[in-house]
RNA sequence: CGGGGCAUAGCGCAGCCUGGUUAGCGUGCCUGCCUUGGGAGCAGGAGGUCGAGAGUUCAAAUCUCUCUGCCCCGACCA
């Protein structure tokens, strides 16, 4: 393994493909297009994991598991979910030795077999609101694969819900929505854009799909969650049909929303440098490392005693705080380790310290190094994790509104998106046939029909036909 | 599925054109010494079906053929 990993400016996917590899968080498996997630990157997952798992079950849904397998004739009962999904399907046609009497769909998605179960759980309007999630793997056999943003395997979690009226699945799907943002905005510092796919990006069975998209630091999008409105289509294949107060039979209304292990490739290409990663305080499962350094046994013992000590008043404050005590490297390798694994505080403890009764704490996201007395160190610590937080927030708010554009014809959105890439905001007809010609000679796709566009009268970039409002149109993943 | 490339130690590569001692280098790994405030140094050591199969030859990592796998570009894509 090499010391250093690609700078961003030379090669900013492989600079992504090093800091994942590097810092430890996924490496290849022998399967293609599947990945292994080590240590670290999983310790990022489950902080994740811990967190939305407690805001959504604050929304009132509950936990639930189902099949991995999914029987084939399920897939096939919604016409526009079977072509989202058939060709990337992985299918398991023999089991016990022998040929299957109906194939197996390794879930690319658990729609189906959920809403299968719904059928059978619904019957009255009492039953509803239902609200069911699940934390699971799903598998789509992608063609070109990259850790952690598009794998054949993933991990996400995906909440299914069944409601009384369509302005209710409506107010869920927005709801889940601004979940979504305000999790990616206050615990990834990651700003987001919310906003409505248009009719061809959408969900393939979805009545409507929205989106959060976020800015990469090459100025290319991630679509970063999705929350859809299903409408009835999958509750009358279904058969999800419940009695109304009124005695009436009455399709039940979906919504369907989910997040993925992705996240953890946007924090990575959100935040990062040319060092490595950097995590938000928030998610970092290492919040503080403590590095010592000593030049013979006698300081030696001495400062880890020290440090020792200090380790736990920090996690005694309530952060997460790990030493590094290695011994067969040096604390300049340790310094450049803990940097590429995105720590936000470091702190180094050496003989000039004991001395002077400091340590030295130096921040990953800004680089300074400040001496602290030691009865300081800990309020310091607990200070800097929301200063920290806040200061990558807006570093990518910033980012984010520098790099979004307003264009008002087809030279100029071809101009921005080949010179200085980012998000453009113009008009367009909602005609498919448009969407695709920008798509054809841009390489951007319609991102999303922001939530927030104001009413403004233009006409579309291609076809000249009026418009009401902007759309963002972008370069992805 | 079309075009191009690659396959030799855990990882990254050289050797192949022009066949010929015991297949080498960097890094990582192990042991010891010495070091430690920004990726230390020295010494010793372990580690190889040279992707698989067949052929040519006295002799194949090297030449020929077949197969397999992977990577890049395109096409495709929640």
């Amino acid at each position: 393994m090499s010391k250093t990993i690609t700078r961003q400016s030379e090669d900013f996917s492989r600079w992504y493909t090093d800091v994942v590899q590097k810092a430890e968080l996924a490496d290849y498996s022998p399967v293609k297009g599947c990945m292994v997630i080590c240590p670290y990157g999983y310790s990022i997952w489950e902080s994740i994991q811990r967190e939305l798992d407690g805001r959504i079950k604050a929304t009132g849904c509950r936990n639930a598991y189902f099949p991995l397998f999914i029987p084939e004739s399920f897939i096939n009962k919604e016409k526009s979910h079977l072509e989202g999904f058939s060709p990337e399907c992985a299918v398991v046609t023999h089991a016990g030795g022998e040929e299957l009497q109906e194939k197996l769909v390794v879930r690319p998605t658990s729609e189906t077999i959920i809403y299968y179960m719904f059928s059978k759980w619904v019957k009255s309007y009492r039953d509803l609101p239902l609200l069911i999630n699940q934390w699971a793997n799903v598998v789509r056999w992608e063609m070109r694969t990259r850790l952690f943003l598009r794998t054949s395997e993933f991990l996400w979690q995906e909440g299914h819900t069944a409601h009384a009226t369509y302005e209710e699945a409506e107010a869920r799907t927005l709801q889940m929505l601004d979940e979504y943002a305000s999790f990616a905005e206050n615990f990834l510092a990651i700003p987001v854009i919310k906003g409505v796919k248009s009719d061809h990006e959408r969900f393939a069975g979805a009545h409507r799909t929205y989106t959060i998209e976020a800015l990469m630091r090459d100025k290319k999008c991630l679509q970063a969650g999705t929350s859809h409105n299903l409408g009835q289509n999958f509750s009358r294949p279904f058969e999800i049909t419940f009695l109304d107060n009124e005695g009436k039979t009455q399709y039940a209304w979906q919504t369907s929303w989910g997040v993925s292990t992705r996240l953890i490739g946007a924090l990575v290409m959100v935040h990062g440098d040319d060092r490595g990663l950097i995590l938000p305080p928030a998610v970092a499962p290492i919040q503080v490392v403590m590095v010592p350094i000593w030049k013979n046994d006698g300081q030696k013992e001495e400062i880890i005693r020290m440090l020792g000590g200090l380790t736990t008043d920090i996690k005694n404050a309530g952060l997460r705080v790990e030493q590094d005590l290695r011994e067969n490297v040096t604390p300049g390798f340790k310094f450049n380790d803990w940097e590429m694994r995105g720590v936000p505080l470091r702190v180094e403890c050496g003989p000039k310290d004991l001395e002077e009764k400091t340590v030295v704490l130096c921040r990953r996201d800004t680089g300074t190094k400040e001496k602290i007395p030691l009865a300081d160190l800990t309020g310091k610590c607990v200070e800097l994790m929301p200063v920290i937080q806040n200061s990558l927030l807006e570093r990518a708010r910033l980012f984010l509104k520098e790099n979004i554009t307003e264009v008002n014809n087809k030279e100029e959105l071809a101009a921005v998106l080949e010179d200085k890439g980012g998000l453009v905001s113009a008009h367009w007809c909602h005609g498919h046939s448009c969407e695709d010609i920008i798509k054809q000679e841009t390489k951007a796709t319609l991102r999303c029909i922001p939530c927030d566009a104001p009413t403004e009268m233009g006409s579309c970039v291609i076809c000249g036909q009026p418009s009401e409002k902007r759309v963002l149109f972008a370069r992805s993943y």
